[in-house]
DNA sequence: TTCGCCAAACCGACCAGACGGTATGACTGA
DNA sequence: TCAGTCATACCGTCTGGTCGGTTTGGCGAA
């Protein structure tokens, strides 16, 4: 993301730039998981936003830019929370289960947190130009590889079952994680905390060492 | 395969309309599961399926039926297969764990077969008019239904676990379902019946009674 | 303090084209 | 002749995007 890093925050000066363009996201982002990316138009956001399409176009170069921006800020930062679980785990030594139950809760409470991004993720993704798709896909692979490591490290020591392949059970983990949208919803009697819990309970019962297993 | 099953085929007669339908049908599905339905025309259906937009419209209301029968035939097929599993069951008093087993390999062994079908529905389901996506929720219901059903003798009998709430089974096991056209490849190494046998075993063992659970 | 100035921010009318849908009528087999 | 089937031409609407011009605010010079 980062498209407004470089403006300088004087105190005092209200900043305008960045307002229109958080204004200009925050009202994509609503009618976009609302209403879906291609039957949300440019003048619709503009409205909702408060500002007129000629400044929205000073800062942003298309639609497909405002729907990148969103996959950009949700794709940053779950990668982040990932790596600071990870180098927690790593310094002070917690056993791989650990590790990874922290990863999966904190990704479930993630995605709860952030679901309008998420729905708009999983509906819109091939609406992005070709190229911005490709680094979507990119950055997940990423994502996917590091959460792979764990798998192969709690399959090496034992703890893990060997006999799935590991790509499945990383489709298997993160289907809970993208299907959040389709059901959860903050008013019901499940807390965000209780979903990621119980889910990752699931998720590690699962792929636990089967009983019989070698 | 035999998608068109319920066509009545004439001796001699080329039944041309019902070779309409299907072949716009075809293409519609087609195009929306590679580009999606806002951004796929009535102009390229027809384009693809060889026919004009009078004969379209004749046979078809709106681009909005399109849509809608691409739901209907998945829906129908879903239930159906669904009903007659648990009938054959009943009959036979399986086991309940088996019937379950049997429910879900079918279940994506057919989302394998129907990927198309059902890249379109994760996608598009919001862009559909408001009384036919009611409708559509209506029979997802009805099935999730039948499924939780299942769920509640496992339970009843001791053999499933029964502190997870079973919404959250329930959409465990089709988060599953669902990620399918995100990952999975009939070119990949694995066959679409590993694949249903595999992630029905991950299900299950989840869902399991768990060892010091009275 | 005041003025002049300039770059950045922003405005809103405008465009070419594509869209879903329809009106009309020709053709065809019965 | 008549109902069903389809081709063709067309309509009004709305879209993403552009562009010439205007406003704003910070700042050096007087």
């Amino acid at each position: 993301m980062s498209r407004a890093a470089e403006v300088v925050t004087v105190k005092d000066v209200p900043m305008r730039t960045t307002n229109v363009q958080d204004q200009v996201l925050r009202a994509a982002l609503d009618l976009f998981s609302t209403q879906g990316y291609a039957t949300t138009s440019v003048q619709e956001i503009v409205a909702a936003a408060g500002v007129t399409k000629g400044a929205m176009y000073h800062y942003f170069s298309s639609k497909d830019d405002l729907l990148f921006a969103i996959y950009d800020r949700l794709l940053s930062l779950q990668k982040a929370r990932l790596d600071e679980i990870v180098a927690r785990g790593a310094e002070r030594g917690d056993a791989v289960e650990d590790v990874l139950r922290a990863v999966c809760e904190d990704v479930v409470a993630t995605s709860i947190e952030f679901m309008p991004e998420g729905t708009v993720f999983t509906r819109s993704q091939h609406m992005l130009m070709p190229d911005r798709q490709a680094e979507v896909k990119r950055r997940r692979r990423e994502y996917h590889e590091e959460f792979e490591a764990l798998l192969r490290r709690g399959i090496d020591e034992g703890v893990f079952r060997g006999d799935v392949p590991t790509a499945m059970l990383i489709a298997h983990f993160f289907s809970d994680v993208h299907y959040l949208s389709q059901w959860y919803s903050p008013d019901g009697p499940l807390t965000a905390a209780q979903v990621a819990e119980q889910l990752t309970e699931l998720f590690l019962r699962s792929i636990g060492r089967a009983p019989g297993e070698d």
